[in-house]
DNA sequence: ATTAATTTTTAGATTAATCTAAAAATATTT
DNA sequence: AAATATTTTTAGATTAATCTAAAAATTAAT
């Protein structure tokens, strides 16, 4: 069965709230983050119900059933298929590409995603980090996290947290956009002082050894 | 400013039926094209006039304005450039990637096209041999098609069609990579039985007579 | 050139997705 | 627990795109 757009992006929008809060998603949150109104999320999730997708009861907030879930996930896998596609192929950086994959992840052909996986090389996490699920809507696993020392050259990582939680570090984190999320990978390593140099999208950083003992990344 | 899927569609119905008939379309051929009813047309019709977007005159038919036009032109870049893809780097059969690059065409974004025109090389022609129009909407120029026994030595061309259409020889033209929309080059001809060796991409291959005999070339 | 046939347009309904404003239910505060 | 505030639902409208059926215009045929 086809489902219109607009109610993908519902699915996917309760898929996205519900592992957020875990618990029934509330009509009026579903309209604050698709900017719309809550008379028209209650009309929306009661078709959604009658078609199956979600369980509703009124009042009480909207959960996903099976069904429902399995379309969000697969919009999910398409929209983040076509972020790896936009930045790995045509170049585009890793924070341009949501809006256009937004459009993209609702195309309807099982047959083109199996084929863009290929052509990607099965990729397991996009551009942003967030692991892409497979055919069957498994999640790649996280690998265990490491200190940023403990990585080996030309590994890419993506930064999950920090050892030291002072304000100062974190400041100057911010400042050097090693926040979290971030996607790094470790260029060289200088003898003398151990400090490192990381490739930060196009830009190449270099961070003291103290740093690197205190940056927490999973690899990627 | 953006349109609507359907606003899009009904354009390049009007394109496509303005320039095989020549003059002013009807509503009753465009409701054959678009699958649906003349009186729904006459309703579109009535709104794309009012955008400017075509000329319209009760009962005398539609013909798109250069507003129109440009916007007919840019879907079928559009479309094309995205047949290219799916063709070259997805492996899609020619026949096959109509429907997807249907959807496709209608993805809001320029600099996407521009990037994929880049990545695919500024490809002039779709695997059906259709000329890809340019960024300015201009098309590449027909130059009249030859049998490929006909092409002189170094000579390049576009597959653009076949004279022998049995399965047979379709499938040993799949097999060789010798499909509809693709680049060759005459390398050199044997004398002896005048087979020819063609320059495919970075491949070489050899043909046949009969081969050369069936396959309708346009040079470039 | 009337009549007949066809094409095109109008008028009125329908469906999906949305909205506003008011009513109903739930949650919070005193 | 009564009053107040907030959230959610309902009712009724609106817009885009479509449809059917009937009316109007054009074209073809005798």
């Amino acid at each position: 069965m086809e489902y219109t757009r607009t109610e993908e992006n519902y699915l996917k929008a309760i898929y996205s709230l519900f592992s957020e809060e875990n618990k029934e998603v509330s009509t009026n949150t579903i309209a604050e983050r698709l900017e719309t109104k809550a008379s028209s999320v209650t009309d929306m999730v009661k078709k959604l119900a009658n078609k199956k997708l979600v369980k509703y009861e009124k009042y009480k907030g909207v959960t996903l059933t099976k069904k429902g879930n399995n379309i969000a996930v697969t919009i999910i896998r398409n929209h983040r298929i076509w972020e790896v596609f936009l930045v790995e192929k045509l170049g585009y950086k890793w924070d341009e590409v949501h809006e256009i994959a937004e459009q993209l992840e609702h195309i309807k052909s099982d047959e083109l995603i199996d084929r863009m996986d290929e052509f990607l090389d099965h990729p397991k996490f996009d551009p942003h980090g967030d692991p892409i699920p497979d055919k069957k809507g498994k999640f790649a696993e996280r690998k265990k996290a490491l200190m940023l020392s403990e990585l080996a050259l030309e590994e890419k990582g993506i930064i999950v947290g920090v050892k030291n939680t002072s304000n100062d570090f974190l400041q100057y984190l911010e400042e050097k956009s090693l926040v979290l999320g971030k996607e790094i990978k470790v260029l060289k390593e200088f003898d003398f002082d151990k400090s490192r140099n990381l490739a930060i999208g196009k830009k190449e950083v270099t961070v003291s050894k103290e740093v690197c003992n205190n940056l927490i990344i999973e690899i990627l």
